[in-house]
DNA sequence: TAGATTGTTAATCGATTAACAATC
DNA sequence: TAGATTGTTAATCGATTAACAATC
């Protein structure tokens, strides 16, 4: 392992422009797939639905990885964005709770290509266990230490009831987790170090719920 | 109608706060539900994941609803943050992609206490139809424009697959819905005046990735 | 060379934070 | 009154945007 030099130090990319790399990344592959090889950053832009002055902003925090007078090579910035966000080759990833939605998470058929990987489906509910879902089967959340050290899994996924949650990320967290996905309706505390995310349906709706008060209220769009 | 003086004029509060008031409301109710009647800012912050200075930056966009010296009563805040974000009565809402995502999505019991009831089921599969998830029957996409009419639909959410989501997007537009959330994992094109907010599992995972790759690069944390 | 488009600069805008006067 | 805590100010920080020099 070689020393880390001030000019290889890793770059700082702003948390907003890490956000969007994604979506670029999305862009980049649905522009491939119609066979375009090489795209203007608004073009690009336009398809990431954003506005070409912040596609542009955004990608020099990476490199210089286009052409001026040209453009970019679709499959190149796509290569290099997914190395970028360390998705070229594949995240193992634990969920836990296959209720309803947990069945739709291991049932999402994007993983696989977007950089991620199942190994394991956990659930506290006996009944559930030996079935599969999604060609997984279902083991009992006591072997999420088991699974975490032999897979190597950093990421997992929270689809249980609220109530259950903090639990869940506490066991995680012991396991050796330190990036989380949380899809349970509460706030999850976790020690410095270990990454939490949340998505919520609720908060998504009451956002559009505000705005679309104002709306109705006669202002101006 | 009275007309609206400069001094009722409508508030204009930060798009950061306005995502963070559906988190207050939850903590608030949490707290609520534990029988707690009046709490600090500092108190209510740690509830809420946030540290105390937002809290009351983001509070003061609302006005003063809080006591020098004492605290906020927690079901006033309550009642006060509900009707800012516009959650006192129920928002009817139109779930269109009775997938497994779908499926979870008109299962999930919070709907109702937050502000939001779901009008109706629709999806494109006719095998589906007469069908009852979650005690709704699913209807064909085609009722879309009489259910948004008769129930006076403002919010819509697509949980289709991504090649089906800007024709359901456009047809919600058309039927006059202006807010949307979208499951699909796809940027939607529509008109000024319609927002539409994203939920997007691939995203939020990639985004953990990029800080999982730099933890695991020794950075110090 | 002429036209096109990137990568960067600098200005602006919005969000966060700490500190503290106001006031219960 | 003394202690506690809000609501607001002002400084800082980070994100966005437009413009354009660099360069293919």
């Amino acid at each position: 392992m070689t020393a880390r030099t001030p000019t290889d130090a890793v770059r700082d990319i702003p948390e907003a422009t890490v956000a969007r790399l994604p979506v670029y990344l999305r862009a980049l592959t649905a522009l491939g797939d119609q066979g375009i090889t090489t795209c203007s950053s608004e073009a690009l832009a336009t398809a990431a639905g954003v506005n070409s002055a912040k596609l542009r902003k955004d990608l020099s925090y990476l490199g210089s990885y286009g052409t001026r007078g040209v453009g970019y090579d679709v499959d190149y910035l796509r290569y290099q964005i997914a190395r970028e966000i360390g998705v070229t080759q594949d995240w193992p990833v634990v969920i836990v709770g296959i209720g309803n939605l947990g069945h739709a998470l291991a049932n999402f058929s994007g993983f696989r290509s977007r950089g991620f990987r199942v190994v394991a489906l956990l659930d506290a509910d006996q009944a559930l266990h030996e079935q599969q879902v999604a060609g997984i089967v279902v083991r009992p959340f006591d072997d999420l230490e088991q699974i975490v050290r032999e897979n190597d899994v950093a990421i997992g996924v929270i689809s249980v009831p609220a109530f259950a949650a903090q639990d869940v990320a506490d066991r995680m967290v012991a396991a050796g987790i330190s990036s989380i996905l949380n899809f349970a309706p509460t706030v999850l505390s976790v020690p410095p170090g270990v990454d939490v995310r949340k998505v919520d349906l609720s908060i998504e709706l009451q956002i559009l719920a505000y705005h679309e008060q104002r709306k109705a209220h006669g202002e101006p769009v």
